[in-house]
DNA sequence: GTCTATAGAGTGATAGAC
DNA sequence: GTCTATCACTCTATAGAC
């Protein structure tokens, strides 16, 4: 059951950050009271924080990374990084979990997670980069710019609550990625 | 002496974030009580994050914008923006407050202020860019993708806790940005 | 007396841990 | 549900300047 709270803890972390994820909006959210929310996490908020990041990571690692490192064709994957990036996030109106966690004071309660998760990110679409013939230092340089635009796109498209900015955003970055190199 | 309270407060809000910058937190960072705080900022709270919103962006209007708008030479104004950005960015170790407010619960207390702030530097770097030589649409269309790879380039650096990361992902928005149209 | 700035005890509410 | 700690905030008291 730990399995199915995680998505609903997921949604409250995502809106209202770390610390403004309490435990009572936590328990309202999944409908249990703290001696149960105590029961699946005897770690508390921490642990319950540790598993939606590693569910995040499994999904990312399933949805995202995937096509971009078996797809045939490079450019391909790319396109279906994008496609798979912007159903996760909502076409922007949802936020970044983790990228909210690196801008906060959660980051220093997670620094692994945070880190590796956007350092696979780069390191995945780099690969592909260059199975599409890009030399490694420049297939290195978009694939940072380009996970950069992600979160980017998804500060300013929350900021002015217009979530087809990201959408735009992204469309201009899958050009960018597809050009010739 | 609000003004000159206000740099430090700033600081407490941009290392904790609006939630996690606690009056004691504030207290310990100016030196003062809270009497001393509630006699500055009667409004509490939520009135220093605003005095420190205030003061952010006066600051990027007259260090950011205004080269951006005043330059003869619109390039040369791209130039300083990027510039007087790392500068204030401390090349990558500061976090933006924005952005932070924006991707958190404080977005809803300030919503005038977080959407003016991106708002108007897509706007002013649009127009520096039509008087480089960009269509209107094609303009428009970079600065958003610029502000965002700014915003997504702290995001990154401060997620690596690598500084050198956002000098770079600067460094290469500064010769796309100045690429002939 | 008045004004501005200060400190800090004390308020109820709510936090997270258990 | 119980616990203690801490939250934002209020209030009273007090200091020196003029």
């Amino acid at each position: 059951s730990r399995e199915e709270l995680v998505p609903l803890l997921a949604e409250v972390f995502r809106s209202h950050g770390y610390e403004g994820a309490s435990l009572s909006l936590l328990g309202a959210a999944t409908g249990l009271g703290k001696g149960s929310l105590y029961h699946f996490f005897p770690g508390g908020k921490e642990e319950m924080a540790q598993a939606v990041l590693e569910a995040i990571d499994r999904w990312f690692r399933r949805e995202v990374f995937q096509s971009l490192r078996e797809a045939p064709e490079p450019r391909a994957g790319i396109r279906d990084m994008l496609a798979a990036t912007s159903r996760y996030f909502h076409s922007g109106r949802r936020v970044c979990l983790v990228g909210a966690f690196a801008l906060g004071e959660a980051r220093a309660l997670y620094p692994r997670q945070v880190e590796g998760y956007f350092a696979e990110w780069v390191q995945v679409l780099a690969s592909a980069l260059r199975r599409a013939g890009h030399a490694p230092v420049q297939a290195r340089a978009l694939s940072e710019d380009a996970v950069a635009q992600i979160q980017g796109a998804l500060v300013l498209a929350r900021a002015a609550d217009e979530a087809a900015m990201f959408g735009r955003i992204l469309r201009r970055l899958e050009q960018r990625l597809l050009a010739e190199p």
